[in-house]
Parts: C-alpha cells; sequence; structure tokens
DNA sequence: CGTAATCTTGAAGGAACTCAAGCACGGTGG
DNA sequence: CCACCGTGCTTGAGTTCCTTCAAGATTACG
C-alpha cells in the first residue's frame, strides 16, 4: 500500500469551481481536506490501494464517508438484480467521489477501473476541525453542484446520443481529463476495458469495439493499443459533437414558433 | 396571477430526508423559505404563474435563484443545438428548483408542462436572514443529495432499460407522486403530453403511444383520456420494473466469481 | 509458451425510429 | 348547433441502428 504524504494529496484536490450560490469564496474541499491532511486527521492508513474490478461499498448509512481518488481511475456503477450495470460517474486523480445512497432494488458501488489509490475521509473527521462547517458544508456543496452539471450532460447523451455521438462525447471526456499534451497530440493512457466503456455509455462492449474501429478510420485518433490512443487533433473531435452544432438562427425559430430542426450537414465518415 | 399567502408555500416545501452528512438536523430548506416568507422576504409578486411551455431562464451566472413549485407539473429541460431536447427532472408541488449551469453548446431551462405556479427565492434573499446561512447550506445539501439519487436513477433507466421497462418506471414515478387515492386504484392527471414524456424517457412519442396501448392491454392501467389514467394495482406494476426483481444467490456469484445474469422469469405481456 | 481473457469482426435478429396516414378532441365561427 | 380546423394521439409500413450470438484474432499473464 502507497504511503503518500499528506502534501501530496492535498495537492491532488481539485479546486471546483465558481458557484454564486456557494457564498463562502475562498473555501473550498481542498482547504478542509488538506487542513485534515495537516493535521493528520486523515491518516496514512486511510489511504487504500484497490486493483481492477475491487469494490468499495457503503456497510452502514450513505454519506458517512467521502473518498479521494489519489492515482487510477474510479467509477461510480450501480447494477441491476438482473446484472446490468450502469456506470453513473468516473472519477481521475483529484476527484472527490461522495457517493449517495442506492435506489431500492439495485445496488451501487464504487469500483476501480485499474489499480488506484484512495483516500478515505470519514466526514466525523472533517467535522472534528472546529470552525470548519462552513467550509466543508461549502465544499460539498460545490462538488455536488459540480456532479449535478455533469450528470445532466450524462443523461442528455443517454437518452439523446447515438452510439457514434456517446464515442465522440467519450474520447472527448476523457482525452481532455487523462490526455497528456505530447508530440502529435494528446496520449491517453486509459484503463479501461471495452466493457467498462460500454457501460459508461449505455452500449454493449461488441457496439463500442466497432464503434472504435468506424473512428480509427477517421485517423483522427491512432490506437497503440486497446487502451492506449493518441488524439491528434482534440478540436476536431469536439466539432463532431452534438454540442458543437451551431446554434443557427432555427432555435430562435423553435422557441418562438415551435420550428423543427433542420438536418445538419454531415461531414463524418460513418 | 394567483396570490397566495406565505403559509401556503411554507406548507408545499417539502421536507426532505435524513443524511448523516447534513450535520445540522431540524435544519431544512423547508424551514428557510418558510422563515423568509414569513418574514415577507418572500414577497407575492415573485409567484409567477406559468402555462405550458412557458420558460424560466437564468439571465445570468447559474444558482442565483431557486424557484418553488407551488402548483402544476414543471421540467428542468436541456436542448441541444440540433432541437433534440431531454428532460432532465420533473418537480411537482413543493419541490425545489435548483438549476445547476448548463453544458457549453446546450440550452437548460425551466419549464412548465402544464399551467403552474412557481414561487421565486433569491439566493441573496435567503442569506439576509443573519444566522441561517447554516440552514441554507444544510437545505441546499439535502435538496442536491436528493437530486442526485434521483438522476442516478435516471441515468441507469436511460442506459441499460429498454422502452417497455421505461414507461413502466415512467407510470410508477408518476403515480406516486401525483397519484390521488380513490375507489380501484390511484387516480393520475398528468400534464404531459406524449412528446414530454417521450423526452423524459429518451424515446420518441409515437413509441411511447405504442408502448401506453401495450400497456393498456395488460388491464393493469385504464386510461380515461390521453392525460388521465387510473392504477389499479400499483404493486403489480412495481413488480414490473427491472429494479424490483428479487436479487438472487447469483448477484454474489457475479461479486464473488464474474458469473452472468440468467434469464429473468418472463411473466409479463409484451 | 500455453492458457485465459479481451478485443474484433461477421451475420442475423429485434427494438426503436422515421415517415405517413387516419382518428379523436377541443376551440372557433358561421 | 354543427361544420371546420388545428393539434395531439394512434397505428401501420419500412428502415436504421444496436444487440445477440458466434467465431477468430490479439493481448495479457502465469
Amino acid at each position: 500500500m502507497p504511503q503518500e504524504g499528506p502534501d501530496r494529496l492535498a495537492r491532488s484536490v481539485t479546486a471546483g469551481h465558481d458557484c454564486p450560490a456557494c457564498p463562502l469564496e475562498g473555501c473550498s474541499f481542498r482547504a478542509v481536506v488538506a487542513e485534515a491532511a495537516a493535521r493528520r486527521t486523515v491518516r496514512p492508513q486511510h489511504q487504500y490501494a484497490i486493483s481492477r474490478g475491487e469494490r468499495i461499498m457503503e456497510d452502514g448509512p450513505a454519506c458517512k464517508r467521502i473518498w479521494v481518488v489519489v492515482r487510477g481511475l474510479v467509477a461510480l456503477a450501480t447494477v441491476l438484480p438482473d446484472g446490468r450495470r450502469q456506470i453513473t460517474d468516473l472519477s481521475a486523480p483529484g476527484d472527490v467521489i461522495c457517493p449517495v445512497g442506492a435506489l431500492t432494488g439495485t445496488e451501487s458501488w464504487v469500483e476501480a477501473l485499474g489499480p488506484s489509490v484512495v483516500c478515505q475521509v470519514a466526514l466525523a473527521d472533517l467535522m472534528a476541525l472546529n470552525g470548519h462547517a462552513h467550509s466543508l458544508m461549502a465544499g460539498l456543496f460545490r462538488h455536488t453542484h459540480r456532479q449535478l452539471e455533469r450528470h445532466n450532460g450524462n443523461m442528455v447523451m443517454l437518452g439523446r446520443f447515438d452510439g457514434m455521438e456517446r464515442v465522440w462525447q467519450f474520447l472527448v471526456e476523457i482525452t481532455r481529463r487523462l490526455g497528456r499534451e505530447g508530440t502529435g497530440g494528446h496520449r491517453v493512457d486509459l484503463p479501461m476495458s471495452r466493457e467498462d466503456i460500454a457501460d459508461y455509455l449505455g452500449l454493449n462492449s461488441e457496439t463500442v469495439s466497432r464503434l472504435f474501429s468506424r473512428i480509427r478510420k477517421t485517423r483522427l485518433v491512432t490506437f497503440i493499443s486497446p487502451t492506449e490512443f493518441i488524439v491528434h487533433d482534440l478540436a476536431a473531435l469536439e466539432r463532431r459533437l452534438p454540442t458543437s452544432a451551431q446554434p443557427t438562427e432555427w432555435l430562435f425559430g423553435r422557441i418562438l414558433f415551435g420550428w423543427h430542426a433542420p438536418d445538419p450537414a454531415e461531414e463524418a465518415p460513418r
């Protein structure tokens, strides 16, 4: 089990972004967790190395603990009684995971998609830092706020994108979050199987594989191995997203008069 | 524009549910908004009557205002540049709406699905109540927490349910939230068009119509009109949900050994 | 180096979509 | 009061896209 110091942890905690509803400027999760780490409230043994497929499950009521991803890639997964799985969120190093209770009839857990290190933080420990209830609430609020935005995007993707659009979206998202700028573009080392990707995108693994093959043919992405690829032109990928089509005057027409959408100009090899 | 008193408003605000991460027991959104209403911080002219299709859009940065639904049914909708729409949340009387910023490239708004009354509350007004920052944060946190749970369920539905399952899910959800117990079962008056339902379920209106026809044949639901129906046996509907299959020993098998799911016993007319 | 797991690709089937026509309902005006 | 019209609902036919089933190819790993 790797033993990384509190400073490493503090550095990895994401800053969150500004939101007027969070009234406490300058107080973020980062500060709270960093202080907890500095005070050794977060003890080293609370860091866990977990390997692919390992799960962190709540044994009691939800929301008693949070986790901070230090290394690797972990997923929030929900599984139906018949085995169907949906990955509802991905967390990269620096992300805070605050799992909420599962729906009755489903299992929910945090699952490592590859070798990962997570740091467990009991909320009671954070609360024990006197005078930081405000900070904690603000940090939690920011985090959940951010997650709501991501969920919103995911619901639009799952409900309204076709397979190809979902995979473009996934590649853009994962490149932004995990890609390392290098010669020839962004290089991404992705610790996810086709099955994992499929469960995130609401497809199945064969379909993901087929769509990746079609993407390979566009030459916009070079696959070095099934889990390594290079995105040569991220902007070109972003132009393939349904969210990047120019909102032309027809949108005003829809709002004002209920017009329907025209066919978007199709430029891509399918 | 209906002018309902602050007491009516206070009564309609939902209580939220318990969560250990919310450290301020007894402080909920209800209390904050109720006090705001009692102090006339929330003025009557901040209540708006909106009719079907009308939208409430943020004109500035997100999260400066929240809304409380007093009457009717409103939706959180996201629309892509090409016109595809996804309804990401439904809000019934008593629900608090706290829209987050839209993804770049999409439009997001709060939209009335039928004649509705909403009460606008500026967060600044709530903050102005001295000593209630804690309550406000706690209430907001509870609300977002609840919404995260709902979003989780919606993502599983959009990613992993087939059309029939989505409609069963929808009927159960809407009956629980809007149904009135009566002779012969729960009666539901639903101010949503087939198109609205389709945009919520990630289908299209013709498919929803077809699936409703199949449900009519099961005799579990009687449709009085396109927007009125009676659920005779809610438990029977719940048994059709993919979340209600008994998690049998195979689940342990999947967790421990990676088994695959067996065929669930099919009992329903398709 | 051999075995298992994962990935890729093909063929066939099915679920949902598109396009299109007919129907039901409510509002309007003669 | 009833024809008229517009809107939304229903249903059919054909098509597309995704899934399922299955067989190889490739990769990972002991």
